[in-house]
DNA sequence: GAAATATTATCTACTAGTTGGTAGGTTTGC
DNA sequence: GCAAACCTACCAACTAGTAGATAATATTTC
């Protein structure tokens, strides 16, 4: 997803200072978004002082921006390790759906979601990664569906593009809703509800 | 949409203060979130000191209420003129999906959509008014699908309440990946694929 | 091997500016 | 005369960020 599996391991009392301040600005921004969150919570966290967070990240725009990087070669890695662990695009992308709902039960958003969602308070520098994680996803998810349009598996009327940028609207947007009706199962209605129309011979070529 | 038309009227010089101050903490708000919009902002566009702001609206926090409170009033006015407007279930969802776009242009993101993104670190208030217009979204959205659905209209495999739930979570999404991207395009793109799928009689019973 | 020198990671103490909010006085229009 | 709407002037808390000191640990030089 956006901002896939939160490594606990990453927040670790042991972990080097610098990853455990990059997860815990990772945890806030998906909380609380970029605005809401500040040195003075990290130092809470992860018990050093704010200036020394300043040592390890000169401003608090270098961290998100970290931050977004971390976490987008993290995603890389995720979409790496479910094509190794599923071979058909169906399975695939069920496995892709469930990257959504991680850290659900702890109120995060998915990253990109939060960032997109008070772009307009980002520095550019943060816009142009959003976009970029945005655009992983796409090229992704488009390439994923092809796959299976040419197995059989999946086909969609208005083709492999159409149907990318939908999937990828409904779980940000299913992420946004489940969280605010607190409803876990909401997440990923639209999405299966999608999955169940692409996936048996209903379509018209793809 | 989540926050529909923000009618300039209300932004304008010669209206009330009150509510000017409403309008425009709405645009900041669902321009950059609650946490990142201050009273300070709102003097600099209205003009008048902070100490005055606090006379109309005590705290923030009640500002902030209201701004939803005022925001739900208008899209259910939003919901009964499109019910004017247009007999079928059909052409009324199209226009539902229309709202969306509305403050495109000044980089907007629906109401609920920004709230919904920050909710951890907006006061409880806040949250159930948000709950509240999902709610307001999906009884809408379910009862016009079903509407379709007896006049023959429309057809969902799985119901009216899904079909709601993936056109509402498609649309929120597609706001925000439309924004992050700077493609007006792709804000309804996700939501006019679910509309041909479900409009032509493809479906298995409603 | 010992002494000199950097480097790393942290600290205390500070700055200048912003935040939401308050106290109390003044203007304006009925 | 009175109340609504506004003002100036403040407050305590918080914001990101800086300056400079201090240990501990490497790295170099003799």
């Amino acid at each position: 997803m956006c901002a896939p599996a939160r490594d606990d391991s990453l927040r670790s009392m042991t972990a080097p200072t610098r990853s455990q301040l990059l997860a815990e600005a990772e945890y806030l921004i998906r909380r609380s978004g970029y605005s809401a969150f500040s040195y003075a919570h990290l130092t809470d966290k992860i018990g050093i002082t704010k200036a020394s967070i300043h040592y390890h990240f000169p401003t608090k725009q270098r961290l998100a921006e970290e931050v977004v990087e971390v976490a987008m070669v993290r995603f890389a890695e995720s979409l790496a390790g479910i094509e190794a662990a599923h071979g058909d695009a169906l399975a695939r992308l069920q496995a892709y759906g469930q990257l959504f709902l991680d850290g659900f039960e702890e109120q995060l958003r998915p990253l990109c979601c939060a960032l997109s969602a008070e772009l307009a308070a980002l520095p550019e520098s943060i816009h142009a990664r959003t976009r970029a994680y945005f655009e992983l996803h796409l090229a992704w998810l488009t390439r994923t569906v092809e796959q299976g349009c040419a197995a059989g598996q999946l086909s969609w009327p208005d083709g492999a593009g159409a149907l990318a940028i939908l999937i990828l609207s409904t779980l940000e947007g299913g992420s946004l809703v489940a969280r605010a009706m607190q409803s876990r199962a909401l997440a990923l209605a639209g999405f299966e509800q999608v999955l169940a129309l692409a996936a048996p011979p209903a379509g018209r070529g793809c």
